[in-house]
RNA sequence: GGUCCUGUGGCCGAGUGGCUAGGCUCAGCUCUGCAAAAGCUGCUACAGCAGUUCGAAUCUGCUCGGGACCUCCA
């Protein structure tokens, strides 16, 4: 197995990575809150991760990844804990049930991160389907003394919890820190302390999603049902706990108090951040209104204000996105991200994208040209070396931007060997063929354009033919028609490259 | 206001106490009927000031700029 470093937040460094059962992992990443539609900014940190789970695979890790869903329990205020269920309030704008709202946005959900390539989590969980689990676990963090009740809510005690705990663990706020610099908030009479925060909230009569507890019928808060779900498919301990870094203060800070009030100790051993997508050096969120989403970046066009729906299939465009000066392809988004470390803020920008698009489809170039590279008797060049290098970058707290830089320079050396300036032997050949499949397809999850079926048999046919007769018209010094074909072809989408071996030619 | 991160060439973006990041762009060259593609070469940067060091863009301090969190947020 290979020397795995990542950074954990806990100890704000890179470490040796040792899972706690050898040969498998347990990872779990906060998944999306389905009250609307993910934006771009959610894909990259899942992209991340996915990327990581990949990487896990390739070098021989069994691995359960564990992704949620929340479909209930998120207010809209969490820390005053006042304010309506996010799915409840759509639910109740759109007329819907709260679950034909979660069924929609899942739905898109899964459609977009399929788009983008990222493999599905070993398991899903959804928030509603682990009631039972999470009330069990607020009953013991009531009876282990972490948890109050008061007229149907309970809350989780957080000074008392930080007299024998380090509340501030993943934060590296002090507890003094916290409570003298957090604002004024309304909705705060229930709670004893002002940084506690719900367990279960009681359901007001116009509450849609509502079940039967200990403490009258509520609803789970937020935080608990990562804890309930991780430590039920995970284990009270488990390998990796990812998510948005803007969930460190709040979220995870919370789900570790829970667990460790719940279990006794802590239930994560390494916690992984992905930063944040930046529009014009800002963050993209939500609240911000600075979000776009994946399908206007994959068509360029703007989502229709009377949209049913925002999922790739189903969404109804309207004109030009503002933003966009061309559609990007999900391919190209892919590999955009890929450029730079998941723990660095990444810009949006055309400039930025056009360069990846010309970057990506130079790699993806080569790997066509690998292909059709005939083998010498030697080699002039160390491939080995560029493998072993692919994994130090991996290895090293995944460093994707490393890994590209490795795999652009066999780009190189295979037009080189193409251009006869250096040659491999038929075993490096295969090995530079191990490395793309193994990086490009496997563990970056970029497509190769599929080349397959009738209809493009038949256009290299008829490709052929052209490319005949322009010889003969080529052969006859008839420039004039040979770059007609060549500009008529190029006008229809079709890039004509008279080379030494012969023309080739590339759909554009 | 508090806590923390960050500032790299035309653009994006790695990295590190001394050795080439990489991609895109631009210019020149090779190849070519001409293009395109590909290859080669060049544009050789680390916010500013001071300090530590044989040596710093990489460590320390200060200044200026950008950002995140402290409210929901991936």
């Amino acid at each position: 197995m290979q020397p795995l470093y990542i950074h954990n937040t806990l100890t704000r460094k890179k470490e040796l990575f040792k899972p706690i059962h050898e040969s498998h992992v347990g990872m779990y990443v906060c998944g999306p809150t389905l009250y609307s539609d993910v934006h771009i900014g959610n894909c990259r940190t899942f992209t991340s991760f996915d990327i990581m789970y990949r990487y896990l695979m390739h070098i021989g890790y069994k691995v359960r990844y564990v992704r949620n869903i929340t479909d209930v329990g998120h207010l809209e205020d969490e820390v005053a804990g006042v304010g309506e269920d996010r799915i409840g309030k759509q639910a109740r704008l759109k007329q819907l049930e709260p679950m034909e709202i979660v069924q929609r946005y899942s739905f898109g959900f899964r459609e977009v991160m399929s788009l983008i390539n990222n493999l599905p989590p070993s398991i899903e969980p959804t928030a509603s389907g682990h009631i039972p689990e999470q009330i069990e676990m607020t009953q013991k963090i009531i009876e282990h003394g972490f948890a109050y009740e008061k007229d149907g809510n309970v809350y989780f005690d957080v000074e008392k919890f930080a007299k024998s705990n380090n509340y501030g663990v993943l934060s590296g706020r002090s507890l003094d820190d916290q409570l003298n610099n957090t604002r004024e908030l309304d909705g705060q009479e229930e709670k004893k302390g002002r940084l506690d925060f719900a367990l279960w909230k009681k359901a007001k009569p116009e509450h849609i999603m509502r079940w039967n507890s200990p403490w009258g019928v509520g609803f789970p808060g937020w935080h608990i049902e990562c804890s309930a779900m991780s430590q039920k498919y995970l284990g009270e301990t488990f390998d990796i706990h990812g998510g948005g870094m803007d969930l460190i203060p709040t979220h995870h800070t919370n789900e570790v108090a829970q667990s460790v009030g719940c279990c006794g100790h802590a239930p994560v051993n390494y916690w992984v951040h992905t930063n944040m997508l930046t529009l014009n050096g800002q963050k993209m969120s939500r609240s911000l209104g600075n979000v776009f989403l994946p399908v206007e970046l994959f068509t360029g066009m703007k989502l229709a204000a009377d949209s049913p729906s925002a999922t790739p299939s189903q969404a109804k465009l309207d004109g030009k996105h503002p933003l966009f000066e061309k559609a990007y392809s999900p391919n190209v988004v892919r590999f955009f991200m890929m450029q730079t470390h998941y723990a660095s803020t990444l810009d949006f920008s055309n400039e930025a994208l056009q360069g990846s698009e010309k970057g990506f489809n130079r790699l993806m170039e080569s790997y066509n040209t690998l292909d059709k590279l005939t083998p010498s008797a030697t080699s002039s060049v160390d491939i080995k070396k560029i493998q072993e290098a692919c994994y130090a970058a991996m290895n090293d707290d995944f460093n994707t931007p490393i890994l590209l830089a490795n795999l652009f320079e066999c780009a190189r050396i295979i037009n080189t060997v193409n251009d006869k300036k250096e040659t491999l032997n038929a075993a490096d050949i295969d090995l530079l063929k191990k490395i793309y499949k193994d990086f490009i397809i496997d563990v970056l999850g970029l497509k190769r354009e599929e080349q397959s079926g009738k209809s493009v048999e038949a256009l290299s046919n008829v490709m052929n033919l052209v490319i005949d007769l322009r010889k003969k018209v080529k052969d006859n010094k008839d420039y004039a028609t040979a770059d007609e074909i060549r500009n008529r072809l190029q006008e229809s989408g079709i890039q004509i490259k008279d080379g030494k071996e012969g023309t080739s030619w590339t759909i554009n």
